[in-house]
RNA sequence: GCCGAUGUAGCUCAGCUGGUAGAGCAACUGAUUCGUAAUCAGUAGGUCCGCGGUUCAAAUCCGCGCAUCGGCUCCA
């Protein structure tokens, strides 16, 4: 028998048998327990404990709680939902059931009928029963035209479709069993059901075969496993403390915004504190963007529907645009703000000594979303975006790409938000030319690459007059939304015939970017509200100080320190009812405003004012002009 | 748009197998004048999402809408 050489995480080597599989091997090792381990690292593929070693390799056991463990984990106990679905429901077929972030899912084809949530309760007892028997998850491996046969006999069209398209690419499959269930998988798997420690089914939601909505119809069950039930348990509450930082929740606790029926989906009304928060954030955002070199614009809310044809989105966008009639002319109440700063550019000649342009705009918008989309502020049917299109030379790509980029990171980072990065490129749907797709699609990678920051790409996402690049920022159950994008356009200069005129004397063609910093105004105060649980740092609060009175006799003074704060420009409000003062205070507190300010007899003795931060902290007595002193630095501070 | 669930007072929710509604908080009135997360008492408040249907009788059963929630598809 042949020795081989193992190499182990801790750096040192064992020489062991040709053959010997995984586990063995693992398991000669001293003092090795493999209680929690789900599987092996093989050289850089992860494998089943009883894989055979055949050739020198380095080997690293791995760990129920790591992440590449509970990716297995999870994905077992799809398999494991997916054998109770099909025993409790024999005429379900089975499609795909991955593992995703913080659980997994597995989608049924379940025609005749729906699953409940009391199902769901059925199958997670049917599943205690399959972990119970601990039956050992078991591999094979089968040509493709094998198990297609293998498939063909069980009744499950999905997989023989699924190895069908694996026909072209592999000779061989793998398949899994665990009991009498038997699933296309590569795998790995963890030995035996019984290592299942905890898990829970969660939701039952709709799903298209193969993410296609032109394709059949299937139920998707999502659930989750871990390490342990302790960690299942602190899971579990986690998710219901996020529920309560849902900007739609906090957004009626703290009086910002309503959305009503009797308006319409989708369409949001501001109260007066959400009405300040977003004129804060707008005040910042003209502020930044003249600092930067853009000009403020404003145009028309309906163009004639003669230019959204010009524009190519009446031919791309139609369905998602509303119309209105005037005068016999069909206009097109606008989905984006960039018509009208093309024509601002073609209102004289341009020079390439006038480029780069940067026209900014707090557009308001309208896009038809399809009902089942609308969300909160996060997914509306107005919105108003930060939005600017920047005009300038080929040369001066790159240089503006990056200037955006490191503006987007700026605001981040006044935000205090962290970001995820995408590139996405052309979709089927879209105008222009390959070599214009191509050259857009080199100025972003390059731009971004330059930077240094991760990305992904999204094959086939991009808008359908150029590719993009996204930034996605996370709400408080974790979904991303994407806020900041920038996107490059060879098309609009071209259909709306811009030029400059060039160094040569000749006119040339500008490139436009189309971008977004925060995105919609109104997603970003929804991811906002969420990020902070609604305690919004001093400078976005809409209401910064609240003035408490301990009895009605202190009013007087109240209300004089409150004219003097709001003359200051600090954003105060009194709260002089005859209440006593824990209860009011117990109010602020639930309204998360940063700072309440006590006033009794020894404050209106002193001419003084006692603070109260919302973590409940409580300050020295301050006079009111200290206090103002101390709202306006903390208030740049958190800048 | 698709799949599923849900829709009862301003909010959170109860209302068993059909017999036309209830709690807590909030609101209002009165008393209390109080020092850092809920003072006490009383009063009022409902086209039970809408429209049809079944029934002697519908919040409850059925149908069709509308909206919301969770996903899918789509998207800032």
């Amino acid at each position: 028998m042949k020795n081989i050489t193992i190499q182990l995480p801790d750096g040192s080597s064992v020489t062991r048998n040709s053959g010997m599989t995984a586990r063995e091997i693992l398991t000669s090792l001293n003092g090795s327990s493999l209680d929690a381990v789900v599987a092996a690292r093989l050289n850089d593929r992860t494998v089943d404990l009883d894989c055979p070693v055949e050739e020198d390799a380095s080997l690293a056991p791995v760990s129920l709680d790591s992440d590449e463990g509970l990716d297995i984990l999870r994905h077992s106990i799809s398999h494991v939902m997916a054998q109770a679905v099909q025993d409790l429901f024999p005429s379900v077929k089975v499609t795909i059931g991955p593992s995703i972030e913080d659980g997994f899912y597995y989608d049924f084809d379940y025609s005749e009928d729906a699953f409940t949530p009391e199902d769901l309760e059925k199958i997670e007892a049917r599943m205690a029963e399959i972990i119970a028997a601990d039956l050992p998850f078991t591999r094979s491996v089968l040509s493709v035209d094998e198990a297609i046969t293998f498939f063909e006999e069980r009744g499950e069209p999905y997989k023989v479709e699924l190895l069908r398209d694996l026909a072209g690419e592999t000779q061989e499959v793998t398949l899994y069993r665990q009991g009498d269930f038997v699933d296309l998988c590569r795998g790995p798997h963890i030995p035996s059901t019984g290592m299942i420690r905890s898990f829970k089914l969660l939701n039952v939601a709709g799903s298209y075969w193969r993410g296609d909505e032109h394709k059949a119809r299937l139920q998707r069950i999502y659930g989750t496993g871990f390490a342990s039930q302790e960690e299942l348990d602190r899971y579990l509450a986690l998710i219901e403390e996020a529920k309560k930082r849902d900007h739609r929740k906090l957004g009626r606790e703290l009086d910002l915004f309503q959305i009503n029926d009797e308006v319409g989906p989708g369409l949001i009304i501001f109260h007066p504190r959400g009405a300040m928060l977003r004129t804060i954030i707008e005040d910042w955002e003209r502020k930044e963007h003249l600092k930067r070199g853009y000009g403020i614009v404003m145009g028309p809310q309906i163009l004639k529907g003669e230019l959204w044809k010009r524009s190519g989105h009446f031919d791309h966008y139609r369905e998602n645009m509303y119309y209105t009639e005037v005068d016999d002319q069909v206009y097109g109440i606008k989905p984006m703000n960039c018509l009208s700063h093309m024509l601002i550019y073609k209102s004289r000649i341009r020079s390439y000594r006038d480029l780069p342009l940067r026209y900014f705009e707090l557009g308001t918008v309208h896009r038809h979303e399809k009902t089942g989309v609308l969300h909160g502020l996060l997914r509306a049917r107005q919105f108003t975006q930060d939005d600017a299109h920047i005009l300038c030379t080929p040369e001066q790509l790159n240089d503006e790409i990056r200037s955006v980029v490191d503006f987007v990171d700026d605001a981040m980072k006044i935000f205090n938000f962290e970001y995820d990065v995408e590139l996405s490129t052309r979709p089927d749907d879209s105008i222009g030319t390959d070599e214009e797709w191509d050259r857009a699609t080199t100025a972003l990678r390059t731009a971004l690459d330059e930077t240094g920051k991760d990305y992904d790409v999204n094959e086939g996402d991009g808008a359908f007059y150029g590719p993009k690049i996204d930034f996605k920022l996370r709400d408080a159950l974790g979904r991303k939304w994407q806020c900041a994008t920038i996107q490059c356009d060879f098309t609009l200069p071209e259909r709306f015939d811009l030029s400059y005129v060039g160094p040569d004397g000749e006119k040339h063609r500008p490139v436009m970017l189309h971008r977004v910093i925060l995105g919609a105004i109104e997603r970003f105060m929804g991811v906002l509200i969420e990020h902070y649980a609604g305690a919004l740092p001093l400078w976005l609060s809409p209401v910064q100080a609240l003035i408490l009175t301990v009895t009605d006799r202190h009013s007087p003074y109240g209300e004089e320190i409150l004219q003097r704060l709001i003359e200051a420009g600090v954003r105060a409000e009194g709260d002089f009812r005859n209440e006593k003062l824990g209860f009011k205070i117990r109010e602020g507190q639930l309204q998360k405003i940063p700072y309440m300010l006590v006033i009794g007899d020894r404050e209106v003795e002193s001419k003084t004012l006692a603070p109260r931060r919302r973590d409940g902290s409580k300050l020295d007595a301050l006079t009111v002009d200290d206090f103002i002193a101390l709202v306006r630095e903390e208030a740049v501070a958190f800048r």
